[in-house]
DNA sequence: CCTTGTGAATATGTTCACAGCA
DNA sequence: TGCTGTGAACATATTCACAAGG
């Protein structure tokens, strides 16, 4: 076996905010792949994304040369290179906590599976939901989290539960080994640092956006 | 009436990226104001937040004094400044546009409403989706659209569509006069600049958080 | 021609560190 | 003392602009 030579696309040396632009260009290309389109250059993807072409090109140059001059990007090429890097060419299980509406319509989205995730498990602390049906999925009670876990190898969670009840599943999830998970509470969980999370809290954007309003409100 | 004089705090001058953490910090007050907590100061804020004091200081700078020296920040008080600031301190109406499992849940959320929210409206292409109830809310047809938004002067609109339908529905909203979108299918929309738009599409943040796991897939 | 990949230049964002005040 | 608000220093990110290659 060949020890991994440190290279100038050392993993470690490329910036979070580069990785986070990663999903966004997979997403765009596999649209552009889907719809037949064989070849595309940085600047007719940061036309259709609002980026500079020079931003994109940097950003994949840090993981390699992908483009042919004067032609541009295969696009194909480029969707499956773009999945090795962020390890989304399988499919990784993901374990959902929290069956209210938003458990429901999560679990039964269509469109994990073709973007390298399915949801493996739905949670609930209510002895109500437990035992319930979701797509082919049933309900199962928060103490077979940890048996779950060893079982799928699932190290990534989300979790749809009221804000009071967030940090305490987050606790749970950490425990059993989860090592990344998606929030959707409006909460900041507090975290042990190996531990990644995400946010996604629709009224940050919406807040986000009244500043650049000029007001009109319902009512004061 | 006065003309507004532009000042050290100029609205044009304050960064967007600040801008975006407004928000967060007026979630984490709110918190913990409904808590009890009378006073804080930045760096207790950040280190709640993951985030420098020095940070925090700065970005609430860029709109006035709102601490005291040697004491911190009054939490209601800093709370009142920001729902100022965002111009949340009023109910907007929103637009939802998409019935399916996701319109659902957001219908349902009963969280919107006390950080500045409402939907008002819920709309469906779908015939037998059309007239069915969402909480007191009846699902309308798209035609509904231009008089619903001229009633309500709604300038928010969520879509929560398929990624085919999405491109089109963004442009009728446009069409009737909406001015902010959050976009939950998985598209880069095209738009006219003057129209704001953000996005939620969790698979990019599984995609982000994958890069720095170790692999562990179901199938390749 | 056209388009990539990349150093150099620029622009933006964050932190430091301290004066000033309760 | 303890904490804010803020210029100056530093760090990071983006864009420019061009050599090199199809």
């Amino acid at each position: 076996m060949t020890t991994q030579k440190s290279s100038a696309h050392d993993k470690a040396a490329v910036p979070d905010i580069v990785i986070g632009r990663l999903p966004i260009y997979l997403r765009t290309l596999t649209i552009f792949r889907n719809s037949g389109k064989d070849v595309t250059s940085s600047q007719e993807l940061g036309e259709y994304l609002g980026i500079s072409s020079a931003q994109i090109r940097k950003d994949l140059s840090h993981f390699g040369e992908f483009g042919k001059q004067g032609t541009g990007y295969n696009v194909a090429y480029l969707c499956k290179q773009l999945e090795k890097i962020l390890k989304v060419d399988c499919v990784w299980p993901v374990l959902l906590v929290g069956a209210g509406h938003l458990g429901h319509a999560l679990a039964s989205y269509e469109g994990f599976e073709n973007r390298g995730f399915r949801i493996t498990g739905v949670f609930d602390s209510s002895q109500e939901k437990v035992g319930g049906q979701i797509g082919n999925l049933v309900v199962q009670p928060m103490d077979e989290l940890n048996d779950f876990v060893s079982r799928q190898r699932c190290q990534i969670a989300i979790i749809a539960v009221p804000a009071e009840a967030a940090q305490n599943v987050a606790n749970l999830l950490i425990k059993v080994g989860v090592k990344s998970i998606l929030c959707y509470a409006p909460i900041t969980l507090t975290l042990p640092p190996h531990v990644q999370v995400e946010y996604i809290d629709p009224v940050i954007h919406f807040q986000h956006m009244t500043f650049y309003l000029s007001k009109g409100c319902i009512d004061s």
